[in-house]
DNA sequence: CTATGTGCAAAGGGTTTGCAAGTAG
DNA sequence: CTACTTGCAAACCCTTTGCACATAG
């Protein structure tokens, strides 16, 4: 894996968010350092980074992917009035708790859960 | 809510089905009975059922979306050989297990783990 | 020098939508 | 009669890809 400029600050891009940006995202907080990249460029850096484990893809329902970087493992929240991500730790591992109920092997998940995060919940007018 | 042929068929199709059909899939074997009818009505006919609870919608990261009758709860694996889709019931509510973890409202979920079926995992030949 | 990566623009795949005509109730 | 639904085709959105040029090592 060569190390050029673009990979380099897309992989700084995600590190350094706290907002699980979209390739979109991404796309524009990179052009401001360096004008001529593409989205495409930003798509294929994305893939190889998610592939080599540098990076975490999440899959968001009705969304386009978000991403993240490779903290201890947790899960995702997503605000259904606002959208935002936010993460979540459960208590016990979820391929645990599916490999014994199934009996298959699991080999990885994808989880997204809906929620009212607590900004909405708050700021939120009245509604029957 | 009018009760037209297509969205009857749409419905049963679904319902009688074992194999959590995508739209295509749907649209297909609808059309054995209605040849006339269009992939966009079946769209729209699979929004309407969905967003009445009369059908659920599966969504798989990098497939077409699924749909499945609306059974005793369960959530999915995939196969990540043959991309069948399988059902699994987990002993503990994931809702619950978020809502405890996060102190948010949960609204709802999407999980799809994948998984190495029996069949794949009996006839797959050797590898490293 | 050679493999890998880039920019660009076009294509891809699933899904939604605007519209005029058709149908349910 | 009126609101809802359909078929059709075009549009949409996110993502991938083919290609010729550029760059890393």
């Amino acid at each position: 894996m060569n190390r050029t400029k673009q990979r380099q600050l897309v992989y700084e891009m995600v590190q350094n968010s706290f907002s699980h940006p979209t390739a979109d995202d991404i796309f524009q907080s990179v052009r401001a350092e360096m004008p001529n990249i593409s989205l495409g460029t930003v798509y294929r850096n994305l893939g190889v980074l998610v592939d080599m484990g540098m990076l975490r893809k999440i899959a968001v329902p009705g969304q386009p992917d978000h991403f993240d970087r490779m903290s201890e493992w947790h899960d995702h929240m997503v605000c259904e009035k606002c959208g935002r991500l936010f993460d979540v730790k459960l208590e016990h591992s979820l391929p645990e708790q599916l490999a014994e109920r199934s009996g298959m092997q699991i080999t990885g998940y994808s989880l997204v859960a809906n929620c009212i995060c607590p900004d909405c919940a708050a700021h939120t007018t009245f509604q029957m």
